[in-house]
DNA sequence: ATCGCTTAAATTGTCGACAATATAAGCCAA
DNA sequence: TTGGCTTATATTGTCGACAATTTAAGCGAT
């Protein structure tokens, strides 16, 4: 079920959505464990359905489960979240090397539009859009690099846990004015076809962001 | 549920194993529809162990779902193997970058040993290990990055997918004599702990795979 | 003959009950 | 008191039956 492009028909999707967004939320604590009776019990549906939600999430790296025992929200280390970071530097790096080769040139302007909007969000004053514009510039260019397995893997897979890092440890969006400039010149390169400068910056941008929240973990846990 | 570590235990463990395994070897067509009822005759369980399998085998890539209508297993086109190396290429280099900063001095030294009794075996004519010891060389490196998500990624996703392409499309192996070549520059490039050469070189041997095998494809069709 | 509607068959989705396993409690012995 | 064993409880795994949906078939109208 592609979460963009499909609606959530059956009982199962939205129990599995609605648990995904309890976890991510932290609605349901990191680390805890899912009893299946008692989340059958809170979303009002069988004990069947829930276990296809759990596995859903399984594939989404959100909880681990073990046979006969049951499945547990992931810990939330700095050190998975390093190793998680990792992922994404390689992955995303790729979707933009690949973006420069793939998106259209209405796809590109349209990406230029963005920033242009969100410059001025920005400079307003108003932050409470930084999160989703940041969000959005990302989520383009992983669309944009026309990869199926890629698109596939970065936003049902990596994505959500990304988020739920960032929603629990209390992370405002990303750096803003230093990530917006990245932005900018990531943006450039694809517009310039450059697909191997368009990798470099794309990986620098996230391992930016990636040292910066593993500084702010070390000053929370001080 | 890890393949390597951990034995199958429950039934639908071992339903979706040998599903996986039916459908890699292609004694499930590729394309073709997965019916519950089938399956769960052709394995004597019930139909609910069966879905479970399906949603396991589903995590792999290795089928599609849609709601109501059914899974099918995913088709073999030349477009998607390309993206499936792009996805490759992107973390099989990173794990080659984080192998030569994280693997221990014994673990390098042991995957230098592999390299020189795998270079007997090819020079003594032996050709059947091949694939064996393309996938061991490879499979070392991935667990060397002690990156948990990589591992996962790469060991229970991508490397079922590009087993199935390999079995069905019969490619026999990886590029015997050449491969063997690339494979030591970049476990020397490990051993020198220069990370970022080996994920140059790893990115340029997946590449050279890919295009060996895109150009295998173009003359079958002709 | 073709298109659309209605109806029938087959397939997936959901449910509650039972079986198997793991966890916790209680007991006995050292 | 502590350690190990036995028993009780709770949780997960599995099953067959029923409901909902999709697909195929059949039929009639134009």
């Amino acid at each position: 079920m592609n979460p963009v492009t499909e609606q959530p028909v059956t009982a199962a999707d939205k129990t599995f959505l609605q648990l995904r967004k309890d976890i991510v939320d932290g609605k349901i604590a990191a680390g805890s464990k899912l009893s299946e009776t008692d989340l059958a019990n809170r979303y009002a549906v069988s004990r069947a359905v829930v276990r296809e939600a759990i596995n859903r999430v399984e594939t989404c790296h959100l909880v681990e489960r073990r046979a006969n025992v049951g499945a547990r929200v992931v810990a939330l280390s700095p050190e998975r979240l390093v190793s998680l970071y990792q992922v994404r530097e390689s992955l995303e790096g790729m979707a933009a090397r690949l973006a420069a080769e793939n998106m259209s040139d209405d796809e590109i302007t349209d990406l230029m539009n963005l920033l242009d909007s969100h410059l001025q969000t920005v400079q307003s004053g108003e932050t409470y859009y930084q999160e989703a514009g940041d969000v959005d510039f990302h989520y383009r260019i992983i669309l944009g690099s026309k990869n199926d397995h890629l698109i596939a893997m970065l936003t049902e897979g990596i994505y959500h846990l990304i988020r739920m890092y960032r929603v629990q440890l209390g992370m405002a969006g990303p750096r803003v004015t230093t990530a917006f400039d990245e932005h900018r010149s990531i943006a450039q390169a694809i517009a310039n076809r450059d697909a191997e400068l368009a990798e470099i910056l794309m990986r620098r941008h996230i391992l930016y962001t990636r040292n910066n929240l593993a500084k702010k973990l070390l000053e929370d846990a001080s």
